[in-house]
DNA sequence: TTGAAAGCGCTACCAG
DNA sequence: CTGGTAGCGCTTTCAA
């Protein structure tokens, strides 16, 4: 007994009007009178009517779904960056299509996948998809965006990001205009391109400003990486006065190693960290860190949505972070 | 200069077939021989096609979308749970079309917008749908599934949940067990109804343990509120020597206030959470907590997707906690 | 304002 | 194995 759905014809048939008229009913500035209207909204709430939208979107060649693909929707950082995203898209009138995916291979797959669904755009965080598969998509007419990453050489879709490399000049900046000294970094480069620019930054406005790097640890991502590399650099002989941590996360594990080995943070030991999650403000952590420019960044990734590539050629955005100061780094006078 | 799509048509004029063979070319057990597939295959990426999913949707009267309603994805616990749920989804070959919604109201506009999309189930989370609205779903064939709250009362869907009220009684047991003697509780009964069971649970067993309750706050579901809640309880005449609160983030709240009044814990003040996320396991915060099952959860829900609710009749499925047991309470011997 | 008819791009059923 | 044909449920001309 597969109860078939019910159609415009059925509710035709009942409201005594043609399919046409119902449709019409449906649609908002169409010419129907009142009275016919009526009676079809009736016979329609009577009959649980709702038009299929699988059918307006295959009639109209173009429909609101957008595919917004991510890696980790648990990663704090990128939850509130979904989290923004999706509030402007539906206030946008759009549907959101999520796919969340592991590996690196498979942002290459899942594209074609959902250019298949007619999309009208593409967003992608948590990895750069590859320039071929990329173009392909462009050229079906599906604008791509990745977002909050930068992509280095030759690319051919929309990037709109954070300038992570000007963060880590800034970090470098604040650390020394407070007065530390011997600085070491916390990372993450070798899973995390994001973190890579960050670095660049950091290490090059460091150089730019006398100083040397006082110690490296790279790991992963992770709350208990950030403690491990922290224990190792300020229980070694010449512990580091500083720590830029290239993101809160890693920050978080400096900050409860520096803690469990009883420094004092920031006057043993300051903390530096990166994206300004909710957590950093905290009172438990009050972490100084620079701030992602999240809304910012969505702002910018929403005009691209609708616009074909064909007349809106591919952009590169770099948005500026800017420093938040909170207990963990000495106050510059 | 509105380029059309490729169609199965243009294929099939270069590759010297006919549609159907397209078609079958493109579909995984279909009976074409290797040279017509090969050749189809060869003329589609030469023109950069790629089969129509929503033409597919309309025509096999089925599709492998579902929805997934939800009220905060960068609420720490549902991202999790998210997460979990978009894994497991795809993996069976589904399709999330993801929706927020912020305020009660809009979970009942959203459902027949959802409906709309034909999906094959619908998850929410962060609220509970008006059962009407609910029904009108299921009389059209879509299951409803309510994830990891208790729905009260007449409700017409699937319900599956975390135990909470169960979660409030192992609190309670746990408490009391490890030595805890003047017990108050942090929660946000107000804004959330999980907490509310969670509330219930905990207050009925501490009763029938034969005590009482030492303080009360309620608040927002946040951090802050925490903080501000253990700081009033703590700072009180008759201090509580242990704080159940109502999630982990208020218990982060609740752990930053005791730190901040110099208070040892557990020895001063023990503090146990709910929800057991991921940061409840940091070394800063170590904290004891009740453990919501949200695989389980999810792998339930997932066992409805698909099926018809005519043959699948909706189904309430609780799922127990455990608590888990870090450095925040004190150890029972 | 209304209804009839022609598709949107595809799959499924039929003969061949 | 293959090509024609008939729709999926809807919107949109086009006449009336």
């Amino acid at each position: 007994m597969s109860k078939r759905r019910t159609t415009a014809d059925d509710v035709a048939r009942v409201a005594g009007v043609s399919r046409s008229a119902v449709s019409r009913a449906f649609t908002p500035g169409a010419s129907v009178s009142e009275d016919t209207r009526q009676r079809v909204r009736q016979a329609a709430t009577q009959l649980g009517y709702a038009p299929n939208a699988i059918a307006r979107m295959l009639i109209k060649r173009q429909n609101n779904l957008v595919g917004v693909v991510m890696s980790d929707p648990a990663n704090t950082f990128l939850s509130h960056l979904l989290t923004r995203l999706l509030d402007r898209l539906q206030g946008a009138g759009y549907f959101p299509l999520l796919f969340r995916v592991s590996r690196r291979e498979d942002f290459d797959t899942v594209l074609p996948t959902v250019l298949q669904y007619q999309v009208g755009a593409i967003f992608v965080t948590g990895s750069t998809p590859n320039p071929q598969v990329a173009a392909s998509c462009l050229n079906a007419g599906t604008p791509v965006c990745v977002l909050n990453r930068w992509v280095t050489g030759e690319y051919p879709g929309h990037v709109i990001s954070c300038d992570h490399e000007l963060g880590g000049r800034l970090a470098a900046d604040e650390l020394v205009r407070a007065g530390h000294r011997r600085i070491a970094l916390v990372t993450s480069v070798g899973e995390l391109s994001t973190h890579q620019a960050r670095v660049r930054g950091f290490t090059r406005r460091l150089q730019e400003l006398g100083q040397t790097l006082a110690g490296f640890e790279d790991g992963a991502p992770t709350h208990d990486s950030g403690f491990a590399s922290a224990m190792r650099l300020l229980s070694s002989g010449a512990r580091p006065d500083a720590l830029f941590c290239t993101s809160d996360m890693l920050a978080f594990g400096a900050l409860d190693a520096a803690r469990k080995l009883g420094l004092v943070v920031p006057a043993d030991v300051g903390v530096l960290g990166f994206d300004d999650v909710e957590m950093a403000a905290w009172p438990g952590y009050d972490l100084s860190t620079i701030h992602q420019p999240v809304h910012a960044v969505v702002e910018s990734a929403l005009s691209f949505v609708g616009h074909s590539p064909a007349t809106t050629p591919p952009s590169k955005v770099l948005v500026p972070p800017h420093f938040v100061a909170r207990g963990t780094t000495l106050q510059k006078r």
